[in-house]
DNA sequence: ACAGGTAATGTAATCGTTTACACTCTCGCC
DNA sequence: GGCGAGAGTGTAAACGATTACATTACCTGT
């Protein structure tokens, strides 16, 4: 391999010149700097960025620590964070936790022990109650779900708004026996719970039913299921994630009950699908692309200035509503 | 931040010794090692991968170069090979190219600089073409294309047989006017219109129409929607690809056409969407989580034995027939 | 003509590991 | 009793960059 050496023993100066062409942060005689670049296109010269990691202290690198990838809204925010990234050179490192706390911190540990320049990270339940007492040895910035401190940067939907918004719509359409099903492995699915309560309460309504459950297809199939075998049927169903609008969405299907006649169906998320289902469905959708996108210029400028006090960016959902919840 | 020097001191002993009772390479004194250990301990001392990496001259990382993860069939390759990696203690540099030649060039430098283990790669077009050219100075394992390259570890589906038998699933089901749509960024397009055409050259026909064209919901869409204001439509639609079956899809319910009894709809991939539309969509699922396993699990195997004569691994999709294809 | 500033470059320390080599000791064997 | 083998440990040289400090050369104002 060609290193640094190699290169200032072909333009006959030292590495410490080669350096500071490379990185251009001196004066450097126009000469002298031309031979170096030719010694550099000439050897096909490239840098070794874990020699410049090891010595600088830090690296091109960002963690990236979410439950699964797989999560339509992590994969579109995934990918919006690789953009930004990639934009300021820096690369990104997937973690999955599986709402796993255990795997949650190893995976810290391993960005750590790899020097990332910092992280961004979607924590779990656990995780964020006791994220205080963790002393944060990396700039973070937690985006998705809530977090106890106020030290941290976060980029958040508002929620409670956010549910908000999507019961008023359920109920100004008519509907009032609303069962919610939220997910039960982060913030998130709390304060969606509490916008559902709150225009419940406006509405002078108990809710139909509530119930928190693990955030999976399976689990939002199951608790639908049950929903509609009792003797007295909701008629609709407020979902907090894309996964549980999946399993309810098939067990409507399997139960052959029809959306929104019999029962209406809204949720969280766009995805691929709600919009090809027939009746597409009546979602908030979350500005993925730019949650990822503030996420990664926030932690950026964490990273440039560690002390710079903490900002929380709230972004807003926007409702969209479809077939799903309108009794037409 | 403390380093090997910290524990040794602690420990009273050299650097190296320290370094041994962590690698476990070398006999060491039961009580030495207690010593060292408890030194690690105290000082809650985690090794710096960074200068780990440098003097090794590898790190615990591979890189997945994909061309964008939002793609589903991606999306969980992704996380199957990080889910492998993990097992065996290497982290995934996640890599979007977008198609773009230029993009992947420049992550593949980026990860050779970054001195990673290996690559996950399923590269463009343009790419696979020029493979040979390449000095590969990383272990490779290519997935989902095919390269020219014999010199190469691959994971592949067996295209031309899967779309053969798609295709065949649609003869024998009645349909005769059958349009493909194949993506023209990769070499899988390719092979599985080579299916496409054998199964009709078997029945003595010709295609109704074929066309090569980005593989994108929108390229989807529009093809489907000129497809079917054309004078004379086809009664079947073949996509070689998730997301032109989406477009595809989209421009049916739009244009009002029944599936399956005016036109069918076929195309390769379990999506999470596939099974909740209705008609639900007639696919060839890839096995995606043996993909992905398989795949790092051949990189693993290269890393440690760089000799090791290439093997290429042909995996089998499986027809899963849904109601988008039967006229019942 | 000389002090002092600055541009341009070189020398060598440094980042935190691993590991080749050297050394000491103990044991077993002839 | 001497010698080779191996166990157990230390010393110091890598790995490939960046950069503090030193050095040289040149220019400028008085």
């Amino acid at each position: 391999m060609t290193s640094i050496k190699d290169v200032a023993k072909a333009a006959g100066v030292s590495t410490a010149t080669v350096s500071r062409v490379l990185a251009n942060n001196a004066p450097i005689k126009a000469e002298t700097r031309e031979r170096v670049l030719e010694a550099v296109a000439q050897l096909n010269y490239r840098p070794n960025l874990i020699a410049r990691s090891l010595r600088a202290q830090k690296s091109a690198k960002i963690g990236l620590v979410v439950s699964d990838i797989r999560n339509p809204f992590f994969t579109a925010i995934g990918r919006a964070v690789e953009d930004a990234a990639y934009e300021q050179g820096y690369s990104v490192l997937m973690c999955n936790t599986d709402e796993n706390p255990e795997k949650e911190e190893l995976y810290l540990n391993l960005l750590h022990d790899e020097n990332v320049a910092g992280v961004i990270f979607s924590p779990t339940q656990q995780f964020s109650t006791s994220f205080n007492t963790y002393d944060a040895k990396m700039p973070f910035v937690v985006i998705d779900r809530a977090v106890d401190s106020k030290e941290t940067d976060m980029v958040l939907l508002d929620n409670v708004s956010a549910a908000y918004e999507l019961t008023m719509h359920l109920l100004e359409n008519g509907y009032r026996k609303l069962a919610g099903l939220f997910g039960d492995a982060s913030t998130t699915g709390q304060e969606r719970s509490r916008g559902f309560h709150r225009a419940l309460k406006d509405y002078q309504l108990n809710p139909f039913e509530a119930h928190f459950i693990s955030p999976r297809i399976k689990q939002g199939y199951d608790a639908t299921a049950a929903l509609l075998d009792a003797a007295n049927r909701p008629d609709a169903i407020f979902t907090s994630n894309s996964l549980l609008t999946a399993g309810a969405f098939q067990a409507l299907r399997d139960k052959k009950v029809s959306v929104p006649s019999e029962v209406a169906l809204v949720g969280f998320d766009e995805t691929t699908w709600g919009d090809l289902v027939s009746p597409p469905i009546t979602v908030i959708a979350q500005p993925t692309e730019e949650i990822g996108r503030t996420a990664t210029e926030l932690l950026f400028q964490r990273i440039q200035e560690p002390t710079r006090s903490p900002k929380t960016v709230i972004l807003k959902g926007t409702l969209q509503v479809k077939g799903s919840s309108i009794k037409s």
